[in-house]
DNA sequence: CTTGACATGAAAATGATTTTCAATTACACT
DNA sequence: AGTGTAATTGAAAATCATTTTCATGTCAAG
């Protein structure tokens, strides 16, 4: 674990414990885990990794915790197609995500503006736009072919 | 039923049949149920509906004929953050959704191309995108304050 | 009108997520 | 440091959407 990623786990504690809740080893540890991961994972894969250093825990803590951290704006969620949700760290809040369709790594891109979209939209349609949702999918560099 | 929605059941019929699926009772009844509603449906929801007029249906057979209807791209499925999926007839291909989160009314927004963010995305992040996925959320006129 | 393949409905299986509950533990207050 | 209490935990059971299995029914080709 990099300085990097201790500074963030720190970060995350400190944004947790402000917010009322205790600082327990299975928070830690699931903390450091979505953390310090590069792609989004899911809940029994962040079961599994946890496991491997903290064998006691219960996957229910694990779903618990996830919602915790996705209120505080901590996580962001990654809507798969098969309906399931996978896990990833926010660095600024809500924002577009590219996934690998394989290895299920993800970037951020630059959260094009789609707000004249979102205002042409609203005045075409009469609907007042309170949230917006937006993913790509493909293959990342390693993963091309 | 108007006239309009009688000839689009054909039409699907007549889809249906020519990529070799049989034309059934339940069938017509879940796709005449489809083509006539505005608003996206989930399965069970369809469910309800048909067996108010067919009694016998089994919730199974909504979700095979969903799948037909999905891989002839008449319908086009709306992800819920819950996860669940909700199906909306799809009149020309997949496109862009404005769903509304009270009542549930899908309004199709011009499919603003989205390429131009596309390609640069690429550039930028060397990703070969496949697929994307936008979605937005509101209140259509009839659920605003 | 017969027939074989596809479609159906019921029940059981699956898989993700949630709820329940008794036991444990963090931490505010002595 | 010691204690009380409310939050947190893990296990098991419950729930909910979806899928599989299988015996029966039915479409449509001949």
């Amino acid at each position: 674990m990099t300085e990097k990623t201790t500074e963030l786990v720190n970060d995350w504690l400190e944004r947790l414990q402000a917010n009322g809740y205790r600082l327990t080893e299975p928070l830690r540890h699931i903390v450091e885990t979505l953390v310090s991961s590069p792609r989004a994972l899911g809940p029994i894969e962040i079961y599994d990794l946890v496991r491997t250093r903290y064998p006691n825990l219960g996957l229910v803590t694990v779903y618990r915790t996830l919602e915790k951290l996705e209120a505080l704006g901590l996580i962001q969620r990654v809507h798969q197609d098969d309906g399931c949700h996978r896990y990833l760290r926010a660095t600024q809040g809500h924002q577009h995500l590219l996934v690998c369709t394989r290895c299920g790594r993800v970037v951020y891109f630059a959260g094009d503006d789609l707000s004249p979209l979102i205002q042409r939209t609203e005045a075409e349609t009469g609907y007042a736009i309170q949230d917006h949702w937006l993913q790509l999918y493909g293959l990342c560099p390693s993963c091309r072919p």
